[in-house]
DNA sequence: GTGAGGATCTATCGAAAGGTGGACGACCGG
DNA sequence: CCGGTCGTCCACCTTTCGATAGATCCTCAC
């Protein structure tokens, strides 16, 4: 049996003893360290490689937040679980983005707990029911149109045509990129818009970014 | 003790009737009704009115995920817990797009489909944790990024002119919903460019929504 | 008070973008 | 073979955009 090796990072001593308690209890995981603000959490982390590290968004000085950007910059950077006491989407969403594996509210079963903590270091990841829906809603909102029919309208050209002025490049510049001259470019985009029946540039650029025809910049 | 009406679609009739014996063996929990396609399970829904619908994926005629965008039309709609044996970001994404509110993968433990239905029921959400890794990676290369420093840098105007921008209105356009001329929307939007570092109006309207200045339509 | 700085507004001019018409070759069914 | 359709290409002309200079108003420190 492998031993897991976990950090815990808690502001406040008695949540840090009790997540202790809770987690060295169990025969197959460790907790070699601990911390009480975000500054100490990514030195420990850094220092003692632990595989998971369970982190309290809310601590003074560098939050929860921050200390996961920075351990998600390192490499071979440990799998982090977020545990808030306060459901809010800031946390929730700002925790997603940073690049949490795990997300649990503070008032979940110890059992919970101990799973994520297992989960977690399968390279699996778990989130809490609670918060789930919010989640996906979200997700809905933000993901990409399925493909439309108008989109099978585009021809290859107008479809790379498409991309490239949706990354933001002038008529001229989509023009060098295909060696051909700037009057066909004008002519593509204008078909463009007449297909998926819009009206401007802006328009078409917004429509690529939201069926997922460019690909987003890593965060 | 509530009773959870249960509706389980599924073509093989084997899974079905898998899923029927061990929901029916809970207490709480009844299966009111199984369909063998996504047609029926429309039908039956909407006839029955479940509060939990377990819908397979993968099935012929209409599918799940076409299946679960009817049902998220209808009002009362039921909570609907996807069900799947192919772990396919297409199936993923798209029932989560859909509205899902929960996932699982076929090969779950018997005891895990139970508490998920339990959840959905509460009005929580649940995710197979082998698919949660890739939902949260996903969801952070969709997330608006938090706001820079720049942003900070328009006055309220600019910010205004911005997200009307983003929207695709031409300056005329917004010059008449500001009530302002067009040269001035002009001058604004250039220092918008000059303070957020951008080049045309193209690349101000991505950046607006990429960092969520503008709000998504409903899908 | 007064002068500095910022926000808002306006006007002008060269540079892009958008609308239109048409040329050329590839492909397909008669 | 040939007329039709489609994709690609180019040139002309009008509208819109983008850069720049300057005007007005407000606030706040001195």
């Amino acid at each position: 049996m492998v031993t897991i090796r976990v950090l815990v990072a808690d502001d406040q001593e008695a949540a840090r003893e009790a997540l202790r308690l809770i987690l060295d209890g169990e025969p197959d995981i460790d907790v070699i360290a601990t911390a009480a603000d975000g500054a100490e959490a990514v030195r420990q982390a850094l220092w003692r490689r632990p595989d998971v590290v369970v982190m309290d968004l809310r601590m003074p000085g560098m939050d929860g937040i921050a200390a996961i950007d920075r351990l998600a910059a390192a490499d071979s950077a440990p799998r982090v679980l977020a545990l808030t006491t306060f459901d809010l989407d800031e946390y929730l969403f700002g925790a997603l983005r940073a690049g949490v594996a795990g997300f649990l509210l503070k008032d979940s079963d110890p059992d919970v707990l101990v799973t994520a903590v297992r989960e977690l270091h399968q390279g699996r990841g778990l989130i809490d029911p609670q918060v789930t829906s919010r989640l996906i809603s979200r997700f809905a909102a933000l993901a990409p149109r399925p493909a439309t029919p108008e989109l099978d309208l585009l021809t290859p050209r107008e479809h790379h045509v498409l991309r490239l002025l949706a990354r933001g490049l002038s008529n001229g510049e989509i023009a060098a990129a295909c060696t051909i001259e700037e009057g066909t470019v004008k002519t593509h985009v204008n078909r463009i818009l007449t297909k998926l029946g819009l009206r401007t540039r802006v328009h078409a650029a917004i429509y690529a970014h939201e069926h997922g025809l460019v690909a987003r910049d890593a965060p």
